[in-house]
DNA sequence: GCCAACGTTGGC
DNA sequence: GCCAACGTTGGC
């Protein structure tokens, strides 16, 4: 088993999006480190932090799972999706997606400046809290992952 | 809106 | 294979 961080815009598929919808093909990444994450290390029921990117107060706000295998993300072969890879072939898949199960929000945002205050010490290795980072589906440490949810319950800095 | 970091592309 | 140009990400 792994654990997972994973990366969306709040105003494209927010944590609300996910509870809504229960279960969603996580599209659209067009990375390959993020690629061969996704596609060879996931597995069905592996957590997963949901973070909300690129707003005003980025932060995981969430908790979901690996619902399926990995797939070919067909949004690559759709000329009319945002995604579409005009170098795309059906044939030989260059993109892939999973499915995540919403599971809840946390009690609290948990805020990367919260977790930034870390970044000498439990997270140290985490690349979310690491400059220029721009990986949008990490793996977590099971330490790191229990390190992030303990702050849950405590108040907010 | 700005800008730093990073990945990709394409000329050579 | 190198590297400059360019586009994107994402924090601030």
């Amino acid at each position: 088993m792994t654990h997972w961080l994973f990366k969306s815009e709040p105003g494209v598929f927010g944590i609300d999006d996910l509870a809504a919808r229960g279960v969603e093909p996580w599209d659209g990444v067009r990375n390959y480190q993020a690629r061969n994450l996704l596609r060879d290390r996931t597995a069905v029921g592996d957590p997963v932090f949901f973070y909300h990117s690129n707003c005003a107060r980025p932060a995981i706000v969430g908790l979901a799972e690996i619902a399926s295998s990995p797939r070919p993300d067909p949004t690559a072969f759709d000329p009319a999706s945002p995604h579409h890879d005009p170098k795309g072939d059906p044939a030989t898949p260059r993109w892939y997606l999973v499915d995540v199960r919403y599971r809840r929000h946390l009690a609290r945002p948990i805020e990367l400046a919260e977790l930034k205050t870390h970044a000498e010490g439990a997270l140290a290795e985490l690349p979310l809290v690491r400059r220029g980072n721009r990986l949008s589906v990490m793996p977590l440490s099971p330490a790191q992952f229990d390190f992030i949810l303990a702050l849950e319950h405590r108040p907010a800095p």
